[in-house]
DNA sequence: ACTCCGACTGTTATGATATAACATCCCCGT
DNA sequence: ACGGGGATGTTATATCATAACAGTCGGAGT
């Protein structure tokens, strides 16, 4: 889980990684009474193909090419709604794509660390960052709902 | 200024801040040698209207009612990557729109309130903020180039 | 004043992302 | 078996953004 944060810029079984997120949605969505459908756990198991985010698109386009029948835009879409609505995936607001999430559970927004270069993307959760953002809000009188925090820049690996 | 952020959730004479940011444009671009053109600053100014963030095609559908000859999207596109650069205009990128920045000048991007229910926006440079992100990505040995902070929710007036 | 260059704008077409609306299917409880 | 509701299929379209090339304009150097 918190493994997954870390290695992702490391070499590392990443089978692992999809079989562990598969898993654990599994047993999520079992206990809460939802269905995790065969095209929704497909597309899960796109978005966890690597640790970049995948634009609605080009799952579709995978899709084309593995199945039989290929699907239409609003499937894919409606797929990928369920899963974060069920805290499964993220979407990345300022590159227009998705990436699952390490840890889901506890529904919640991390912050994302985004290479401009090799496009390896890591949800963090810290503290101080969440802290600060309320202690802001707080100071404005404003209630927060939904918190989107992406810093773009250069990973370890490609500085 | 800084009396800007404070009073988007206050009635105020509104023409003033338009006044005052266009004002702040021309001076900041003769500084600089960039052409603040029609266009530009035409756009600049619609971007002001009010303090919600306001869309391209928005945008173009203002010009095209008040234009003799209506404009095509990357007449207004580029007017407002122009503002962008210059630190003029911020994107927000959570709800595909554009936002006057309150005090240019200095190239920044602060982090911006949305009021999911009258849209109201205020930007807001908050040290906490900025600092618990550096120390997020030093944490990570992460190089950050651009950072997106954008927190949905209510503002005082709707919440 | 002339002319040339580079920046700006116009124009057409298209790409990329996302959703509305309605039809059909299929699982599950009875 | 059957009826209802959630899930998916299908078609069309809305929304956001840019590529590519043509035309125009403004200012520097003469």
């Amino acid at each position: 889980m918190a493994s997954h944060q870390l290695s992702a810029y490391q070499p590392h079984n990443h089978e692992h990684c999809i079989s562990e997120a598969l898993e654990e949605a599994r047993s999520l969505c079992l206990d809460r009474g939802v269905r995790l459908t065969a095209i929704r756990e497909k597309v899960l198991e796109l978005v966890w193909q690597n640790h970049q985010p995948i634009g609605a698109y080009d799952i579709l386009a995978i899709l084309a090419r593995e199945e039989s029948r290929p699907a239409q835009p609003p499937t894919v879409y409606r797929a990928l709604d369920f899963l974060q609505e069920q805290g499964l995936v993220h979407r990345i607001s300022s590159i227009n794509a998705y990436m699952g999430c390490p840890h889901p559970g506890e529904l919640h927004k991390g912050c994302f660390l985004i290479c401009e270069k090799c496009r390896t993307t890591i949800e963090i959760d810290h503290p101080g960052i969440n802290q600060a953002i309320h202690s802001c809000a707080d100071d404005h009188n404003f209630a927060i709902k939904e918190s989107v925090v992406e810093l773009t820049g250069l990973c370890p690996n490609c500085k």
